[in-house]
DNA sequence: TTCAATTTTGCAACCGGTTGCAAAATTCAT
DNA sequence: ATGAATTTTGCAACCGGTTGCAAAATTGAA
């Protein structure tokens, strides 16, 4: 058992709330008391106890960081990006993961039994009203990478998915394909409808380019593969837009193993940029996500919300710009 | 503010420790004193607070999951198995990134202030001190991936790197290899220390095979290509054991990219079987880390614990197994 | 030095729960 | 119906802190 604020008081010979004030700054202690207690503090190793105090200040710093991605390797960057940056604050990552379940109601039940001073929900997958439940219980929260919508009930941090179908487009037809398709992630999730719905959007100011779609049963290497395997049995569209680079690097993989070459018989283009679409034996011609902005936002945008918890809703959304590599054809 | 304890007791016309006891399981309550009970708390949509009770309880059911591997693709699988099974139990994961600093007494005292139940370290690099650090502090923690000692201080949880050093070296010998070496991760961890040990301990018993090794500076791709290029440019071994997964795939981007053929020209052998090793157009041969178990087995561990928190250290270790893709010739 | 203004300190109540103990209520045997 | 045994309930103190308020101590001006 640690040594509390009452052992210190009685080993400075002062009350309790001397004590208490020389480890909140901000309070008034002559330098005089707060040598003495911090000298009896060292002397028992005591710290305070950041829960007890949370009872009285109503503040936590604990953050609940949920999640339902724990198998697409970009969210391990997102998980270290978001630890530190909420270290850096003295803010505390509480990390729920939903894989197993859907329904919110039981995490945010947890999460409000610990008190949490707010919720990230980072994930690209999940509908809007998952967020927006928490919302309703009265936690702040914001939805980082997730879907944007024009009023927003929830803080919304991420990209413009819609726009990158339209960006993913405009780079094919830009390189002179003109039989195109979509190889969505899993239909269910948000961001695959979206960047579908902006792919196709554009395409269709050319109606002389053939379009076609199809999607992955989950945002993962097999998945992809799977996917990519099924598209070549039968003619082949000549590029490729993925729902997003795990994905890419499945159907890469599919086309190399069946002979063909990239790009030269098909063209591929992603979405993300991890780390590995960089690695040289990859090479992915993808978008780039700017998910160190898109956290760093977040994270800000949680933290204001700590001190105005009815900050009014806005969404935040950053560019994404294409990283040319080796999977689509230069422009002609 | 959300209901608490009190409003619900108001509301039932009940004393307040009755409303305690009814959300308390084990204590003695009337059927008729539950039904109006619950029913105030179900009109409030009360739920206890956590953390309050852990101020009388002395259990918060927070875990500290420490870690500095956020690079690693692994750890991503490492992440989820350990949130969900910790879930699984009641238990609540509060993340801490070490990535920043290495100094545990930071950590140490952060985890102190939210009272945590446990520890779990997570990490194959870092010295095995880190762990005990915490234990001195009596907190109850394991070491998850963490050096083996035969009387540890720590309770530990994960393989025999030395014995996986040996594996690797035997399987080289058996495939016919007389030029073999290591290309390990950074020398400072443990993990890399242990099979270096153990894979020269073995190849002494060989005379007539020569031995080489080098470190890479960190287990990432990067490193491992860039090893593997400097290794390229003298007279490379015919086979290496490289010191985790993501390294091997690193160097096996860097042999590939200079025109070599793996294995024929040069076999390489990993260590962790990451889902990526699996994927077809890596396809490397590794040894086997049972990561599933050990994670299951640590938070068995830490569980009991938080029932017998000065239960006698001991050392859990899973045996790791070769499997067999590409990467190696095969035997003769 | 004296006294008002200001700063520092301690008292005591409170945050949201839990729990030992004794009183009240219920059960059960007779 | 009676009284002992058992169960249920409430009281009140406590967990480890914080904080409004008033008393005590210090500062500063005259």
């Amino acid at each position: 058992m640690p040594p509390t604020l009452k052992d210190v008081a009685e080993r400075a010979g002062v009350s309790r709330a001397a004590v208490s004030r020389t480890f909140t700054d901000g309070a008034s202690v002559s330098p005089k008391m707060r040598r003495k207690v911090e000298k009896a503090a060292d002397e028992l190793g005591y710290s305070p106890n950041a829960l007890a105090s949370s009872l009285t200040t109503g503040r936590t710093k604990l953050i609940g960081l949920v999640s339902n991605n724990f198998h697409n390797p970009i969210f391990l960057e997102v998980f270290d990006l978001f630890t530190r940056g909420l270290q850096d604050r003295g803010l505390r990552p509480l990390l729920v993961n939903l894989s197993d379940e859907t329904d919110p109601a039981h995490s945010i039940r947890m999460l409000r039994q610990y008190s949490v001073d707010g919720v990230v929900v980072a994930s690209s997958t999940l509908p809007p009203d998952f967020a927006k439940s928490f919302r309703d219980a009265g936690v702040p929260v914001v939805n980082s990478f997730g879907r944007y919508a024009s009023s927003p009930d929830v803080h919304v941090v991420g990209i413009d998915n819609v726009e990158c179908g339209r960006m993913a487009a405009r780079e094919l037809v830009r390189r002179g394909y003109r039989d195109v398709a979509f190889l969505g992630g899993p239909e269910s999730a948000t961001s695959t409808q979206d960047r579908f719905r902006g792919f196709v959007e554009e395409l269709q100011r050319h109606p002389e380019i053939s379009v076609r779609h199809s999607f992955a049963e989950a945002y993962s290497f097999n998945a992809g593969r799977a996917e990519m395997l099924k598209r070549l049995e039968d003619r082949p569209a000549q590029a490729y837009f993925c729902g997003d680079d795990v994905l890419s690097i499945g159907a890469l993989s599919a086309v190399t193993e069946s002979g063909l070459k990239v790009p030269d018989d098909i063209g591929l283009i992603g979405l993300n940029d991890m780390e590995m679409a960089g690695w040289e034996n990859i090479n992915l011609t993808t978008i780039r996500q700017p998910i160190s902005q898109i956290i760093d936002s977040s994270i800000e945008l949680i933290a204001s919300m700590l001190e105005d918890p009815d900050r009014y809703p806005e969404a935040r959304l950053f560019p994404c710009r294409v990283i040319e590599r080796g999977t689509l054809r230069p422009v002609r």
